[in-house]
DNA sequence: TCAAAAGTGTTAATGATACACCCATGT
DNA sequence: ACATGGGTGTATCATTAACACTTTTGA
């Protein structure tokens, strides 16, 4: 297919004054896509693992991941590999960045580019009829996985606590409906901080990014909460920009 | 080289219950860096470019790129780049995000991982003996470019203006030693924003990250300003975690 | 009635903003 | 002496931080 357009294109190549100078597609170079997938429940924050069976490798942890299909774009990519794995659809998905130290890979010349992913790890069950199951490690537990993972790992967690304060992705570890004392854990869990909860729930509200259901917790052995859920109409209405949490 | 090893795991393979299920490395696919080098000056921001002589996109600006090399990490691509388009070493560099979508690029499947540059512009000199001189285009100015390089321009900037914020970035921006006028002015063209002097000057100088040189400037037909350079060392005694600004 | 978590206000300290005049130099 | 940009302080306002008790439910 394009193959046809670099041929065509052969006899003009030393005209071409841009900045390809060449065209070397015999690279013999692989692109792939891990996913950080990360669930949040029971006040600690897991990530989506599975067992790898590379040598010398065998035994540890890998990311999920594989590789890019010919006619699919990166978020795609990403975007499937959490389906195939998870049988969620429309999780969060961001791209962090992309790992290409030589050698970083045994099988040979393989660049990976990082995505991380926020689910509702009580949504996910283990339905998936893949030959590897998922294993959900605490992330404050894991100290070494396969290839260059656990730092993918480390800078995926970066990013995800650097959005949180800034963006309403936190939302997205959470069910639907939750109280803002599941926010706040959420928020100290994260971002490994102690937060001041009536300082906490004033700010939350000033930002005027919930809704109140009016609903409280039920079947609870005290006072129950009052339920609120994310209002994306009101934060794109408020805070075009982001916030600081 | 690595080509053997993977032969010599393609028995193995359907063995191999690990997140690579095969290994496609004839998939065509070629991967390149491309650099948003951002040059200030004379109160404004500049990005080089060159001239693309490639159809559809004869005589648009494009940023400066190439393709991966062989044995060539992503980091060590954007340096040589950059070196190779500037004379200039030890430049900043940043990686940004990677651009994957289909039909980018004409000539077939190349992805590209978008860098930022950082760089003083009066220390370029037109030395470079490549064939496609560099063009220093305002930042402001530039609507369209070849590819979709205007798309990763916006993004770059973007980054660069998130960083500027919170990480002492912007000194690779400007001369060595510097006036507080001059990094005001920068951060007011960078970030598009109006910032009261004595404010700015007090906030500055609170963050403790500067060295007075106690010197002034020269040839001047007005008052001459005090000039400081950036000091690496106080800045990480006392902002380990970054800055607000 | 007890245990467990929900919910609620005030004060003090800190940081952000707004603002106008004198100073040192070259011409 | 004048034009040019350099350099400085204070008062107000907004935001953040610290802190303890009452309420509601289930057992």
């Amino acid at each position: 297919m394009y193959m046809q357009a670099v041929k065509s294109k052969q006899s003009e190549r030393e005209n071409i004054n841009t900045w390809l100078t060449q065209i070397e597609f015999d690279h013999r170079l692989a692109m792939s896509v891990d996913c950080v997938i990360f669930g949040y429940t029971n006040k600690d924050l897991y990530v989506a693992t599975i067992k790898c069976d590379m040598p010398p490798y065998e035994g540890m942890p890998s990311l999920v991941g594989d590789l890019l299909h010919a006619n699919e774009d990166l978020d795609s990519a990403a975007k499937r590999i959490v389906e195939e794995r998870t049988g969620l659809k429309n999780v969060y998905l961001e791209q962090v960045k992309t790992f290409s130290k030589l050698g970083r890979h045994p099988l040979g010349r393989v660049i990976t580019v990082a995505y991380y992913s926020l689910l509702k790890i009580d949504d996910y069950n283990q339905i998936t009829s893949h030959e590897s199951p998922l294993v959900w490690k605490k992330v404050s537990g894991v100290k070494k996985m396969a290839f260059d993972h656990f730092e993918i790992l480390t800078e995926c967690l970066a990013q995800l606590q650097s959005h949180m304060k800034e963006q309403p992705v936190g939302f997205n570890l959470l069910p639907k409906k939750f109280t803002l004392a599941q926010i706040q854990e959420l928020y100290e869990v994260v971002l490994k901080v102690e937060l001041d909860k009536r300082n906490f729930r004033r700010k939350l509200l000033a930002l005027d990014i919930l809704k109140d259901l009016e609903e409280t917790e039920v079947y609870v052995k005290h006072r129950p909460a009052r339920l609120y859920s994310f209002d994306r109409s009101k934060y794109e209405k408020n805070h075009a920009n982001g916030f600081f949490l």
